[in-house]
DNA sequence: TGTACATCAGTGAACGCGCGTTCACTGATGTAC
DNA sequence: TGTACATCAGTGAACGCGCGTTCACTGATGTAC
């Protein structure tokens, strides 16, 4: 108590290089294919010293998506924007809303979906995470096209725009992406 | 060759056997969980057994993408269809050609996927069975949304047809199905 | 047609590589008195 | 403030498991004569 706590901080530290240096390699090879030695060797540490801090390539997985989480983008979800889809201005802020955070997270998003095709509980994970978001847009959907299964729609909505960002992310500029998802959401959505 | 051949039948026999056995496999726990022992033992052999087909896994799933393409369904793209994506029947005349082609061979399909994922030759693989269809795609964009790229609308459309597929094939009748897409996209590509 | 030998598909135990995980050790920081 | 001991973060070589791959062997089929 007295000290000014050097182990804690040298352990945070290590921690926060070993989280930044698993983002990295994740980027470069992907989850699958990262080894816990390629994270240790990265952040420029000896292998043993991983496990002083994760269990697990999976746990170390899951610390980077409660980091992801307690940013907190999806908050911004609840304010500031029209409920009705059938205002073409209420697609794009929901367009331009998911491609920022893919656009800041889509590392930890890709590993994500990497590790839930290999692992049941990610699986899981994954679909939690995005639950949210369905619903919230199924409600949009309801008053847009009433015709239509709103949860089947809103599904199609997140499909699209994100495997659309998984391929596109890199290739077109950002308002361009937006502008074309959202002409293709919105004429799509009204029928 | 005065024989009936038996050893080359009984050779083609558990080929046969190993291909549809690694098709079972991956249908319960996926390429990448699938272990060649898994493989051999749903077949019914010794684990020897598997490299006189095959030098390993990824060969395997090449002869199974092999057998795929010769059966030919791609070649169906070429007739029989309006070529205009302003007609809504031309959609989804595609769409219904797809979802088939899918329910068919969605086990290989999503093995190459996964594939892709670990291994960028599949990924080459991938992207080079998808091109002429993609292709294929723009061609019809081109009349239909004269003003937008053709290309990215036609991604636009292969990547929506595809992510939809995977998430309810299993969950939506055939025709709610192409139905839904056809509906969705026709609005989309008209804007 | 019969016999002797060669070849081949299949077998499953054994081998070995890659990599996750452990552990005895070091040097530095914290605590007790 | 100083000294002796305890604790902790980090190290990296060693261990061991899982699984892909090999290989000596078997029994059956094919070939030669």
């Amino acid at each position: 108590m007295a000290g000014t706590g050097v182990r804690k901080q040298r352990a945070a530290q290590t921690e926060t290089e070993l989280k930044a240096a698993a983002v990295r390699v994740f980027a470069r090879v992907g989850y699958l294919n990262a080894k816990i030695t390629d994270i240790t060797a990265e952040a420029g540490r000896a292998t043993g010293s991983f496990y002083q801090h994760f269990p697990s390539k999976e746990k170390l997985l899951e610390a980077l998506l409660a980091d992801l989480l307690a940013i907190g983008d999806e908050g911004a979800l609840a304010a500031g924007h029209s409920d009705d889809f059938s205002d073409r201005a209420a697609i794009r802020w929901h367009v331009e809303q998911f491609w920022t955070v893919y656009r800041r997270h889509r590392v930890v998003m890709t590993a994500l979906r990497q590790a839930a095709i290999v692992d049941p509980q990610f699986d899981r994970v994954q679909r939690e995470m995005l639950e949210p978001d369905l619903q919230h847009l199924a409600q949009h959907m309801a008053k847009a096209a009433p015709s239509a299964d709103p949860l089947v729609l809103a599904s199609v909505f997140q499909l699209t725009v994100m495997s659309f960002a998984d391929t596109w992310i890199d290739k077109l500029p950002d308002d361009q992406a937006i502008e074309t998802l959202t002409s293709f959401l919105y004429g799509g959505i009204a029928g």
